[in-house]
DNA sequence: TTGACTCCCATAAAATCCCATGATAACCCA
DNA sequence: TGGGTTATCATGGGATTTTATGGGAGTCAA
């Protein structure tokens, strides 16, 4: 299974594109759609993306819910409305719609951080920031991850 | 699956034409039919539209109903007598009919907002607020969401 | 014949295509 | 192992296409 992992700093040009990095490309196209799926983050002033697999879990999750019921459609409004699908050209780059620039309070560059199934891109000084506060965090959860890691003898070197 | 999301506002020009989302109707031409149907929402003043398959998923359920012949004629009747199939031009326009018009309160600009199967046209200040509570609704039922989204997280960005 | 609707064309803005460049990474071969 | 070649990638910018929108002209029915 590939996932997005790593993160990359890309520039945004003057005419509002932005390249997808290469790594994301290829996990995106595995998936079999040569886009992206990207929506502001509910929680962070970042943007959310993934690719197909992450739209259809999100779609199976709403298809059984009524057609006609007013919490349906406050759900999928919250999730759909605000969901870009951009298509990214041979080079490989995407024109980011202006509500999510807006939201991620970008400039003239961003951050790709790879998430696993989903990705982020952040204001790059905001995401320096939050990576500090995500890493003492995963320190403090260590233990909600599996056993496979071992995070317990590398303590130490944390020095 | 191609699915509406994404919003955009548009105008209705002086002649009550609308240019449908060019994204809305390669979803619409895919499901096989180069137009759009619409109806006033049964739960907000907007207007509910779709493609066709939104309208055989309508007419699957109230055949699932096994109701008895007069609620059968109230709920059809209710459901597509109000329902307006509008083929667009080749210019991807349709003229909005007066009635559903005057359901959403609209004026000169419209916002479509995808949510997935179907879309919704909304007078675009109305559908600001709709969105700001819409959000507030999901993330607090967020658990029905399934794990890919990072809504859980959230939780503990209370500290 | 008037109004509603459609067809057709024009235009400006935005999105996309296409090609060029420099930087970096990967490769190859002596 | 080192040095040179090739490929890949991010980025800039011109050219082309698409899209939303305005408006003229034709069609049809009441």
């Amino acid at each position: 299974m590939k996932i997005f992992m790593s993160n990359t700093e890309n520039k945004i040009d003057s005419k509002g594109r932005v390249s997808i990095p290469s790594q994301f490309r290829s996990v995106l196209e595995f998936q079999g759609f040569a886009g992206v799926y990207l929506f502001p983050s509910f929680t962070s002033q970042c943007i959310d993306g993934g690719g197909q697999i992450l739209i259809n879990q999100i779609s199976e999750s709403v298809e059984k819910m009524q057609l006609f019921a007013e919490e349906t459609d406050a759900l999928t409004t919250a999730l759909f409305s605000e969901t870009y699908q951009l298509n990214y050209d041979q080079d490989g780059r995407v024109s980011l719609p202006g509500e999510l620039i807006t939201h991620a309070n970008l400039n003239d560059r961003v951050t790709f951080a790879g998430l696993g199934q989903k990705f982020q891109m952040w204001e790059p000084s905001a995401f320096e920031e939050f990576k500090s506060k995500a890493r003492i965090k995963a320190l403090e959860n260590r233990d909600l991850i599996g056993p496979s890691l071992n995070f317990s003898s590398s303590k130490k070197e944390n020095e």
